[in-house]
DNA sequence: TATACTATTGCGAAAACTTGCAATAAGGAT
DNA sequence: ATCCTTATTGCAAGTTTTCGCAATAGTATA
């Protein structure tokens, strides 16, 4: 668990405070190493603070997200899940599999200068997630 | 509403039915002019369509996106938005007030095709959405 | 170390969204 | 025009997500 502990000045710094419960859901989404619902880290987190309540982790991955310690990606139909905030990268998810390949914030560098060139707005680096179909499914579905 | 009558062929081409329900939430995207929550879409549509139920709605948006004719945008906070798919155009949201502004597909095409390339994925053309900061709340955040 | 301030949590209730299933009705075939 | 198939809907129950508020507990300060 104290490999979460760099959060800590973060969050003071910032005015916020470190709690077990931010501590375990930090701690679960490092551990699971990709996307988990909202459902997935409730259920981790109980294992190790059997008090949490469902409605601290929507708060807490809400928190986490907008403070920019953690990644929401938005699959199909509404489906939210969430990830650690590890590197600025982004995802490419298969629309038919659900499964994702990484893609590097290098190649949106340009179109970000483009686009707050063009547009004035400040664009944050956050996560972007692309649908497409992946080689395996661009076949089966033939 | 038979401004919508245009979408007959293609759901009939796919297998799929035109019903009255389908026709006013398109209806009320098309006049709405830009994003719209399922219980504004709700709300709408009940007026032309009494008898509509909420998980109608829900699933008829759904299946509209599913099949392209409508986008879904999310707003932060797991908040999604639906709006008429007219163009191959995405939005570039303001975190702070909402406000969006419309980009071309133009400027990712370069993207689009460096990322296929990269990662053999097929991608598709369906909306994105960016975040930021809009040229007023940069000021008034100071 | 004790105190005060207030961010954060848990609880319970409400709202938003989903799902199974029987009834309905769109639209192709006769 | 009528019949048949099955996509689609409404209903009602279930699940997921949000919200208000009082109680709790981090953390800065003395």
């Amino acid at each position: 668990m104290s490999c979460v502990s760099e959060y800590v000045p973060q969050f003071r710094a910032r005015g916020f405070r470190m709690t077990p419960q931010r501590m375990t859901i930090l701690h679960v989404l490092r551990h699971a190493g990709g996307h988990l619902s909202p459902a997935q880290v409730y259920e981790l987190s109980r294992k190790d603070l059997p008090g949490l309540t469902e409605a601290t982790v929507y708060r807490t991955l809400e928190f986490l997200t907008e403070q920019g310690f953690v990644l929401a990606a938005h699959m199909g139909g509404g489906k939210i899940v969430y990830e650690l905030a590890n590197a600025n990268h982004h995802h490419l998810i298969c629309r038919n599999c659900g499964r994702s390949v990484a893609i590097e914030h290098a190649p949106l560098g340009s179109l970000y200068r483009q686009l707050e060139a063009s547009t004035g707005y400040k664009l944050d680096s956050t996560h972007v997630t692309l649908f497409g179909l992946c080689p395996d499914c661009q076949n089966s579905l033939n």
